[in-house]
DNA sequence: CTTATAAATGTTATATTATTACATAGTGTT
DNA sequence: AACACTATGTAATAATATAACATTTATAAG
C-alpha cells in the first residue's frame, strides 16, 4: 500500500523532518539558533532554512511556538488538530513546558465571544506557576 | 493632603512616566523601537533606557505586553489588578488589540487546574480572529 | 543632616531573534 | 515540455533584547 493522501498531506521536506526530528526529541522547547547550532552538521547552515522550516512545521500543527519564550516543542496531540488553540503551562523555575489537553478548557475558550461578539479563529494561552520538581 | 501611600506605590519615575504616557495615548500596540523613535526627543537615547522602563511598568501593571507581537499596550482595567491575569483579542488583518475583562473568563482560568493539580499564579491568553471592521 | 540602601539613569557594546532579497533546484500536474 | 508550486542555498541586514559598568537620584534610618 502507498503513501495515502493524509500522510502525503503530513510528509516532510528533508529540513523539515531534521528539525523535526530534532525538536520532538528535546525534552525542552528549542530556540531557533539552538536548533541552527544542532543541525549544522546535517548541513543546514543557516537561520533562514530554520526559520523557514519551523514556519512551516508550525503551520501544518506538528510543532508549537510557546510566544513567551521564542522557543519550538513538537505537538503531543497527536499532531494536533488543535494547531489553532493551544495551551501551556510553564515552570517560571525549571523552564519546564507542559502542552496541556483539556477538553473543558478548548470547549470554553472555543465557545469563549466577548463584549462585541467577536468570534475567534485560534487562541493560544499560556499558563505560569511552579511545577511539581520546583515546588 | 500630600501623597497617599497607593498613588506612591504607582509613582512613576521619569523615564517611566514618559514612555507610559506614550503608550497610554497610542491606539495600538507600541513596539520598543518605536517608542525609542518616539522618545529620543526628551532624551531617552537608549534601548535599554526603554526596556527598563517598559520591564517596570510591565511589573507594576501599568501595562501589558502582546508576546506574540513584541509590542506593548497600556492597561485599560482601572491598572491592573490582574497583571497576572490577562487576556486579549488579536485582529490578524488590521492588528487591533484589546484587552478582555470577562469576569467569567478571569474566573475559570484562575480556578483552572491541570492534570497535575498544578496551580498557576500566572496567565496570558491571546485571541486571534477578525475585528468587527474587518469581517 | 549623615549614612546607608535601593532604585533609577546614562552610555557603550554586544547578544539574540527574525526577515529581505535573490538565485537555484526539486516536485507534481497537464 | 511547460507550468505552477514548494523547497533550498546563500549573503546581507533588520529587529528585538541584554550585559557590563559608571553615575546619579530617591528613600529610609539613625
Ligand atoms: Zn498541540
Ligand atoms: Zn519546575
Ligand atoms: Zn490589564
Ligand atoms: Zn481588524
Amino acid at each position: 500500500m502507498g503513501i495515502s493522501k493524509i500522510d502525503k498531506m503530513h510528509s516532510l521536506s528533508k529540513n523539515q523532518q531534521i528539525i523535526f526530528d530534532l525538536i520532538n526529541k528535546s525534552p525542552e522547547p528549542l530556540k531557533a539558533y539552538t536548533i541552527l547550532f544542532n543541525v549544522q552538521k546535517k548541513g543546514i547552515k543557516a537561520p533562514l532554512q530554520v526559520y523557514r522550516a519551523l514556519d512551516k512545521l508550525v503551520e501544518i500543527g506538528k510543532i508549537h511556538k510557546i510566544e513567551s519564550r521564542n522557543a519550538f516543542i513538537a505537538c503531543h496531540n497527536s499532531s494536533c488538530q488543535v494547531a489553532k488553540a493551544t495551551a501551556f503551562s510553564i515552570c517560571e523555575i525549571c523552564e519546564k513546558v507542559t502542552e496541556i489537553s483539556s477538553a473543558g478548557l478548548s470547549k470554553y475558550l472555543a465557545n469563549f465571544k466577548d463584549k462585541d461578539g467577536m468570534k475567534y479563529s485560534k487562541y493560544n494561552l499560556e499558563f505560569f506557576g511552579l511545577c511539581k520538581k520546583c515546588r
